[in-house]
DNA sequence: TATTGTTATACTCTATAACTATA
DNA sequence: TATAGTTATAGAGTATAACAATA
């Protein structure tokens, strides 16, 4: 990746101003971190998926057949991570690979009826402590994080 | 997505939040999940610090002298693991130790000043990337992100 | 020769269990 | 006996470098 983007635009013109970007990045990094060792300690104990196992299988539901090397962008890994995921997802059978008939080689995940159903199952199971602790926060709370929602995911996306 | 939440019109008023918790919930783990990795990736590469060093070292920072095991909650991880974070930034003279002089098992731990120089500069350095990321957000998004931070930390955070 | 994915290898992060030292 | 922290150990997660297969 190496995005430097120091050859070209002048250095992040907005109307905001420095301040708010530094403040707030270092504040949302920080969440971040804490708030991803909060979702990985609490991972569905019962299924012996991790996190990484589950966003994964996620990731492959949701994007169909997907090839190797863009599942691995989409969970931000390298490839040689994606293939042992992957690996780990097929020996439980969550998911399946296909090599492309026209490129050999490319292969292509695809998730399985039991993956399918593990997610559906996990996905309300283990979010259960975290939405118990999302029903702690105020309501304005709550809405202001739906709100801040997309942006995340922008923020977290590949649109860069 | 229901993304226009900057002025008003609150999206999804659903108080019960069942629904919304398990949407809302499954949307913020993968994308936390996805940012921390993209966070990790981009942590500072020059300072040879890790993100969970530079996490650990500036709540340090922030904490003043601070027992180890009051750390390992706040970091949320365990007693040995903050054993081992605090031996590196030990080793690295960014933090020292105190052993209490009443309760001699009782460990704290504070910032040097290399290492407050060193969290200066790795603080801005490192999120130049982020912000970068950030700033290609739109004024409304990043609005919304920092309005939905306080509620980010109290959901990573220790008051549930 | 370039691309897609894999294997080999090593390092970081983290946890649990058992331990030491204080209290 | 209880508490604060450490050591020992093991397992996940990840990366880089080198490789194989295919195009």
């Amino acid at each position: 990746m190496t995005a430097q983007s120091s050859t070209e635009a002048p250095p992040i013109p907005r109307d905001e101003g420095d301040e708010l970007s530094v403040e707030l990045v270092a504040r949302l990094r920080m969440a971040t971190v804490r708030l991803y060792r909060l979702m990985r300690q609490h991972a569905d104990p019962n299924s012996g998926l991790s996190q990484t196992l589950i966003s994964a299988l996620a990731t492959v539901a949701r994007c169909g057949p997907v090839t190797l090397g863009r599942l691995a962008e989409l969970e931000r890994v390298q490839p040689p991570s994606m293939t042992r995921i992957v690996a780990q997802l097929e020996e439980r059978a969550l998911v399946v690979r296909h090599v492309d008939a026209a490129d050999r080689r490319i292969a292509r995940v695809q998730v399985t009826a039991a993956g399918t159903e593990i997610l559906d199952e996990v996905r309300t199971r283990r979010n259960e402590y975290l939405a118990a602790r999302l029903s702690e926060l105020t309501v304005d709370e709550r809405r202001a994080l739906d709100a801040a929602l997309p942006a995340l995911e922008r923020l977290a996306g590949l649109q860069s």
